[in-house]
DNA sequence: GATATTTACGCAACCGATTGCGAAAATAGT
DNA sequence: ACTATTTTCGCAATCGGTTGCGTAAATATC
């Protein structure tokens, strides 16, 4: 019973009469040791209830087989898919994640990315805040050469890879089908333009309208943090437009905002798609509760925090080189759903 | 820009002309060390560009500062707010979280709880996968005393505390509340009872019907994986069901195989809460978006989750004390929409 | 059978912070 | 002024693996 003391490789090397280094080595499949120690050090460790150390492992080699994930909240359905792609991916090689949320505040951000830097993390995954401006707060990673994947809300640097869709090109399919629907006067619900994704959605929004000599218009374009309440906000701000400036249609940026605002809107009398089409983004779960069901377009955060996290891997193995890749591209699919159905479909 | 080299507590003692000892108790604020020296430390620690190497603290003062957190799935909305409630409270604290999921399968629960312990994480915050007979992967944390903190999914354990809602209440009570709107034929839809919750929500269930004098019919109680298909298939089931023999009212486990019944049942022409009543289980977000809403559970994964970790980390500061308690228990307050009103409000 | 190679392992110096103990310096006590 | 305390700090061991280098043993080479 004496269950205090750990067990070491020191008394694994003592109770084979060989030494520490080579209870290490043996430990690791070290080709050095011979077959015949090797399996009997690993027997040892078993019957011993060793259990390494991982500190003074990661003190001395100077890695830690673990990974910082930082993300604006850790609650949302994307997020919480894109964080149990990675968990499955680091997971499959051998590393683990340490995750804080910044919920968009820049201050909490830049705490925790010291945090991670001090725990040493082998390399960090990162989603900006909403707020953050700059990223001068990961220079320490930079300078210190760990490598640094962005997913989702990217920024551009020279030496880390971003991971996320082509969001122009998806707000761009998404407004052309609302207008290939038929609807003139399309309703842009965004988000903070310091992220990527809001301003790339509307850029591929304007673009669309463009292209079909359609006038952008500020009225019809609303900035928000596309939570709940901006949603039914959203909504107060259709209804009190003078009937002929109401939009026919609206593409918000997520579904939240965009299912909250179509159920004020249903609440308020309008019909669905009849007197306004709806499009989201995000494909979360409640796009298929609500009804009509929201068009959207998906956006798998599994694939891509699986593919942030194990291209991360990949460059700390060496396989492949993050600092030589500026961006991945993951697909992103149009779900087309009742919401935005004017016409019948072919 | 010799930034290779990292700057350790020797180079403040060399730069100072001190110790490493003074310098290791000067950043820490120990009184032995004077006001004077203690700041001039913090000075020089900032102006070289000083971060702590956690590996080398850990090893030597044997915590980490760290809790493990293994859940069953990270991308559920009542996970990922119980863990964004987690990962608040141990910031508060200086605390970091390392998590991992199981995805409901007790070897990889095993794997992770092994890797956890040799993390060396000062407690572990878990939540049992649905196939977990017993608890013997957690041995090794009870014999070194490493506080274990089980949250919603709980396991009856001497040394360690549960943190959850009294589910069996939670289910007597919108068990009532349905019986109460004049149903008689309610039935259950459960998940795997190796789960405490769901044996103790079908207890309530059980209870509520026999304190009304209603009979328990195993042909109105299906247990399933409570997923999306399972709600679906429990809506083919009840359609299937001899007309005399259909239930009046269902009450649901969790709010996605509540939604995804309703919506089935909808479709096949059942008026909701007209022909058949309906409550869930959650206050997840889809319950808001369904139409009718759906009466449910609410159960904040928020307060669960910082209460679970707030209590894990004042019995390591010595402040509470876990081995002497038992349970926390959390208030749940159900939340009546249109899905189950039969009756008018008085 | 003598030398060259390869294989298998041990020595000991790390990695960087922590901490018990002892001692010097500063202050208090009489 | 001299001893008793208290304050402040340094010494050196320690935590538990890792790894460059050296060497003995085993095997190969001619």
């Amino acid at each position: 019973m004496s269950e205090d003391r750990e067990v070491t490789i020191y008394d694994i090397a003592k109770y084979l009469n060989v030494s520490a280094a080579t209870v290490s080595r043996g430990l690791k499949n070290n080709p050095m040791i011979s077959k015949n120690t090797r399996k009997k050090i690993v027997e040892a460790a078993k019957s011993l209830g060793y259990q390494s150390n991982t500190f003074a492992s990661s003190l001395r080699s100077r890695h830690t087989h673990t990974l910082g994930v930082l993300v604006p909240r850790l609650n949302s359905h994307f997020m919480s898919s894109a964080l149990a792609g990675m968990e499955n991916a680091a997971n499959r090689h051998g590393y683990n994640l340490i995750i804080a949320q910044s919920l968009e505040d820049v201050e909490k951000e830049k705490r925790n990315a010291a945090t991670m830097f001090n725990k040493r993390v082998d390399g960090l995954l990162i989603s900006l805040s909403s707020n953050t401006q700059d990223i001068n707060h990961l220079e320490p990673f930079f300078k210190r050469k760990i490598p640094v994947v962005f997913f989702d809300r990217v920024f551009p640097h020279e030496e880390s890879t971003s991971v996320g869709i082509n969001n122009q090109e998806a707000a761009y399919n998404i407004t052309k089908h609302l207008i290939g629907q038929g609807c003139k006067r399309i309703m842009h619900l965004g988000g903070n333009l310091l992220r990527n994704v809001y301003q790339e959605r509307l850029n591929g929004y304007k673009q669309a309208l463009h292209d079909h000599h359609l006038a952008f218009s500020k009225k019809l374009y609303l900035t928000s943090t596309l939570s709940e309440q901006a949603g039914t906000d959203a909504a107060r701000y259709i209804l009190d437009l003078p009937a002929g400036e109401r939009p026919d249609a609206v593409f918000s940026a997520n579904d939240t905002a965009a299912v909250y605002c179509m159920l004020a809107l249903k609440a308020a009398g309008l019909r669905i798609p009849e007197d306004i089409a709806f499009a989201g983004f995000n494909n979360d779960p409640i796009s298929r509760v609500i009804e009509p069901n929201l068009t959207t377009m998906d956006y798998s955060g599994n694939s891509i925090g699986d593919t942030a996290a194990t291209y991360l891997i990949n460059h700390l193995k060496g396989i492949s080189n993050l600092y030589t890749t500026d961006a991945i591209t993951l697909r992103a699919e149009m779900v087309i759903r009742a919401s935005s159905l004017k016409k019948l479909r072919e």
